[in-house]
DNA sequence: AAAGTTGCATAAGTTAATTTTATACAAAAT
DNA sequence: ATTTTGTATAAAATTAACTTATGCAACTTT
C-alpha cells in the first residue's frame, strides 16, 4: 500500500540516520540516499536537514512522517480486515500494545496468548512503560491499544474500563504478623512495610486507598522502597516486612503458600484498568482483542 | 505514497474493467493483470470476481478500495500541505468540488478562478449535479467539498453556511408587467409564469417562499416548465411570462437591461448555500478554499 | 450452431527502476 | 593531523515492471 520509497523514508526518520536505516532494512546505504533524494525531488523540498553527522526532519519531513504513520495504520488494519474475511486462522496483522507494569506482566500475557491461538498470524508486541509513556506512545501512534490505571480526560482518546484490581497487604508465611487476624487499618502504623518505588501506579493507588482511612503514606514505617513487583515479592519472602501488591501479581505465590494476605477490616485498596485507544481509530483488530480480553477476565 | 500496484487496482475498481483501466493508465492490459494477480497473492484472496465478460469487486476488494480512497485523500492533502510550506505559488494538490446548478454556474466559477490565481498548481474540478448526488459524491469521497442549498442533519457531515441567495420574479423589459410596481404577492396569481423543472433546488425554494404567503405553486398559472436556468432566461426574453430566478444567475441580464425585476411587497424568497465536508476531514486545502470563497462573497 | 467479439491470463523478450560495489567528500572525534 | 562516522555520486548488476504476442473462455452475432 505504502510505496517502498516511503517506507524507507519512515525508517530513516525513525532511526535518524541513513546508514542505520539501511541496516535495518537490509539494503545498502546508497540505496537509501537515492530513495530520499527521489522523494525530495518529488516533493520539491528537503525532508532532512543534514547537520554534519546528524540529520533532522525538516518541517515538511515531519509532516510527511506523521501522515505516513496514519497511512501505515490504515494499511495494517486493512491487512487484518481482509484476511479475517476469509479465515480467522489466517488473519494477518500487527497489534502493538502498551501497558504499565502490573497489566503488562500479570494481566495481558494471558490475553495475548489466547489471542495468539485464535489469530496465529497476527504479530503482537507489548511495550511495558509507565502510564504516562504508554499514553504518549498511543498519541504518537506507536501502539494501537494501551492499558493504564488512570482514566484521563483527553478528548481524542477513548477510555474503556477493563477490570478492577485489588491491592492487598501481604507478608511471608514465616512472618509472625501472618498469624493474627483480622487487623484494623490503624494497625498498619505498627508494621514495618516495604513498598514500590515512587512514580509507580500501584503506589499511587495505595496512597489513595490509605487516605480514605485517614492514613498518610508517610505515617507508615517504610523500611524499603523497591523498584518492581518481582523485587518486592522476593524481598518480602526474606524479611519481616509487609508489602502492598496487586492480587493479580501474587496469584502464584498465594497458591504455593509462600505469601499470605493480611486481612483488614474496612480497608479496600482498588484501582481500575482501562483500555485506551485513539478516538475514531478503533479498528476491527482492536475490537476483537479487547473483546477477548474482557471475556477472559469478566467471565 | 500509495504504491503503483494499488493505484492500478483503484483504476480497475473504478472502471470495472482491466482493459479500460489499462487504457486510462496508458499501460498494456497484461500489465494490469499482473498487478492484480500480485495483489491477490499478497492478500491471499481474490479481489475481483470474474463473471464472464464482467468483473466485480469481492468483499475484500471493496474493503481495500474504500481504504485506498481514504489513503489517496491523505496523500493529496499531504502533497498540498508540504508544497504550501515552501511557497503558495508552488502548492500542488487536488481539489474536487461538487455543487448544484446555481452555485456551480454562477457562484463557484469566480471563486475557482481567484483560487487558481493564488494556487496555480492546484488541480480543481467541479461536479455539477443536484444536491442529493453532490452529497453522495461527498460521502463516497469523490469530492472534497460540496455546495448545496439544504442544511441536512447527517452526523458525519459538517455544514458551514456560505451565502444567502435571493430569488426574484423577473420578466423581459418588453413585458407590460415590467412597468407597474410594486406588486402584492396575490397579484402573482394573475400572471403567466414559467418555472424550472421539478426537482430543482430553486423550485423548492420558490415553493417554500410562496407558502409563507399562503400561495401554493399549483395556484399559479404555470405556462411552461424549463430544464435549466439558461433555458428559462432565454424563454423569458421572448415571452410575456414571469419567471423566478436567483439574483446570482441574472446579474449580466440585469446589467444589460434585458430582464427586469418585479418588485413585490412582503415577498422574499431566500435560500442559503452551505459548504459540506466530511467530518474530521477538513484539510488545509479545503480550509483555504472556503476562506477565500467567503472573503469573495461576504466582503 | 458457427463465426466473430470482447476481455482476462500467460509467456517470452524488452525496458525501466532499484540495488550494490566502489569511491568521494564533509564534518566530527581522537 | 589523522582517523572515524556518515552521506553523496557513478557505474555496473540485479530485479521489477512493462510490452508484444498469443491463448482461452464467455458472450454476441448472423
Amino acid at each position: 500500500m505504502i510505496s517502498n520509497r516511503h517506507l524507507v523514508f519512515m525508517e530513516v526518520a525513525q532511526q535518524k540516520s541513513f546508514s542505520k536505516a539501511s541496516q535495518a532494512l537490509f539494503i545498502s546505504q546508497p540505496a537509501v540516499s537515492v530513495h530520499i533524494k527521489g522523494l525530495e525531488e518529488h516533493y520539491k523540498t528537503k525532508l532532512f536537514e543534514r547537520k554534519g553527522l546528524q540529520i533532522e526532519l525538516t518541517e515538511a519531513g515531519q509532516l510527511l512522517y506523521n501522515r505516513l504513520l496514519t497511512v501505515l495504520h490504515i494499511q495494517q488494519e486493512t491487512e487484518f480486515d481482509i484476511s479475517v474475511i476469509h479465515d480467522q486462522q489466517q488473519a494477518t496483522g500487527v497489534l502493538n500494545l502498551g501497558a504499565s507494569t502490573t497489566a503488562a506482566l500479570y494481566i495481558l500475557p494471558k490475553v495475548m496468548s489466547a489471542f495468539h491461538r485464535e489469530y496465529p498470524l497476527v504479530n503482537i508486541t507489548l511495550l511495558n512503560r509507565n502510564s504516562e509513556i504508554v499514553l504518549q506512545a498511543l498519541l504518537d501512534k506507536e501502539i494501537n491499544i494501551g492499558v493504564t490505571e488512570e482514566k484521563g480526560q483527553l478528548s481524542n482518546i477513548t477510555y474503556q474500563s477493563f477490570l478492577k484490581d485489588q491491592i492487598v497487604a501481604v507478608c511471608s508465611k514465616h512472618n509472625p504478623l501472618a498469624r493474627k487476624k483480622p487487623y484494623q487499618p490503624k494497625d498498619l502504623l505498627q508494621m514495618p512495610v516495604a513498598i514500590r518505588e515512587r512514580g509507580s501506579g500501584t503506589l499511587e493507588a495505595i496512597k489513595q486507598g490509605l487516605q480514605r482511612n485517614k492514613i498518610r503514606l508517610n505515617d507508615l514505617q517504610i523500611k524499603v522502597r523497591l523498584g518492581g513487583t518481582e523485587a518486592l515479592k522476593n524481598f518480602l519472602l526474606e524479611s519481616n516486612c509487609v508489602g502492598f501488591l496487586s492480587t493479580r501479581s501474587i496469584a502464584k505465590e498465594l497458591q504455593h503458600g509462600e505469601l499470605t494476605i493480611l486481612s483488614f477490616d474496612n480497608l479496600r485498596i482498588e484501582r481500575n484498568f482501562y483500555f485506551i485507544q485513539r478516538k475514531g481509530e478503533t479498528s476491527e483488530l482492536n475490537k476483537r482483542f479487547i473483546k477477548m480480553a474482557k471475556s477472559i477476565y469478566n467471565y
